[in-house]
DNA sequence: GACAACATACCAACTAGTCGGTATTGTCTG
DNA sequence: CAGACAATACCGACTAGTTGGTATGTTGTC
């Protein structure tokens, strides 16, 4: 996003907009925020809402794209991507989620695996945005991963993009177990257990000797 | 649940409201299903509901705990309890996590783990009912999970809660996939690397070689 | 003076929850 | 057994408040 008008110093009414919309979904949800809850916390009128955005919706995909950018720009700062080996950078990258769990829970949990929860099934264009924040993500652990994989024993080297899409999965499973028991730890934990699985997969050729059979890796095709 | 109107044959107005609130709120979420979608999908009226139900909130709350309920049973009844070895019982409850993805997304995934992405923050006496539907279900497999740790040469035979804890996470954060990405595949595919993580874990003494870092287990406690 | 960026007042639709009433069932009593 | 009494299950119109969205300004800037 930002498409054209990033260039003043002061946030905009709609950046403050996207910037409320953060935090207030990941806390109360999508539903539960009200464009006047967006546009009190954001210190905007109604009027300039609707000035930039079309509806509530167009709000949320704008929201979801922007998160997009947001966390993109974040984790492509981070110190991990400086390791030499690929393996170590996936790691370093698992390291650095479990690193994050800071503050509360709607400070570190995903607004669009929040969103699209809630919006799966009634509306497409915010589902789609949430679904490319996701994918696109886990697009830019793929190289790194097939690379380490490939580095492995293991014969699964195509399976990066999956792979890649499994750390997703086990991310927001944390989210949601530690919005349940409000309790980061849990969350943690899930992640080292990711990590735990990833350094297997990773082993060096020498030192692994069982695999798992190829059956399970293969998933079940609807 | 079902504390002592469970004689009549025919469902009564509050079951028929529970049965409802598992398909509407999985499908549109907690806040997008009002109580004038419940009271049409079940078929009575509104008089009916609030004399069930004090409020909106405190349905939710039956329908979390009617879900531990009717989920503990259909798992209870699942044929992989029938299986001779732990670790084949557990290998067998993930097998039919991913047997049982059929249909649309909103009839295999989670009620409570939907819900609670949504109440989370402002409703504890309903995430609380979340948070014991998942926990102790995953309770239900901790036995089997300790078992078959013990069975193999990890250390880590204190962790069965933990890792209990994290089966959930992944079949929770599989669902957010398939709602995001609308592919059943998905989530199949992330449940699969689950399996695989745990038959590395059930791996006999001799046969593994390598253990991933102790450190890497622990878990940040914040 | 045109246009972007807001603000204020307002509305129609919807929402959870209320309230007076009815139908049915059980239960106690004479 | 009849008949009074009470509790439960249910109905549907109503309401007070909320919601997303609109209509109509105002203000600063090129």
């Amino acid at each position: 996003m930002a498409t054209h008008t990033d260039r003043q110093v002061t946030p905009t009414a709609r950046e403050r907009l996207l910037g409320a919309a953060f935090g207030l979904v990941r806390a109360k949800g999508y539903h539960a925020t009200t464009v006047d809850d967006l546009c009190a916390a954001a210190g905007v009128s109604k009027g300039a809402f609707f000035h930039h955005f079309a509806s509530k919706g167009d709000l949320a995909v704008a929201a979801a794209d922007h998160w997009s950018a947001v966390t993109g720009a974040f984790f492509a700062a981070a110190p991990y991507h400086a390791l030499k080996s690929a393996r170590d950078r996936v790691l370093g990258y698992v390291d650095f989620r479990a690193a994050i769990l800071q503050g509360t829970v709607a400070e570190f949990t995903c607004l669009v695996g929040t969103m699209v929860q809630e919006v799966h099934d009634s509306s497409p264009p915010i589902r789609d945005a949430c679904a490319r924040s996701i994918v696109g993500h886990a697009a830019t652990l793929e190289a790194d991963i097939a690379e380490a994989l490939a580095a492995s024993s293991s014969g699964r080297k195509a399976d990066a993009h999956g792979l890649a899409l499994h750390t997703q999965a086990v991310l927001q499973g944390a989210f949601i177990l530690a919005k349940a028991t409000q309790d980061t730890a849990v969350a943690a934990a899930s992640i080292a257990h990711l990590r735990a699985y990833l350094e297997y997969l990773f082993q060096p050729a020498s030192t692994k000797r069982r695999q798992p059979t190829r059956k399970a890796l293969k998933g079940r095709s609807r």
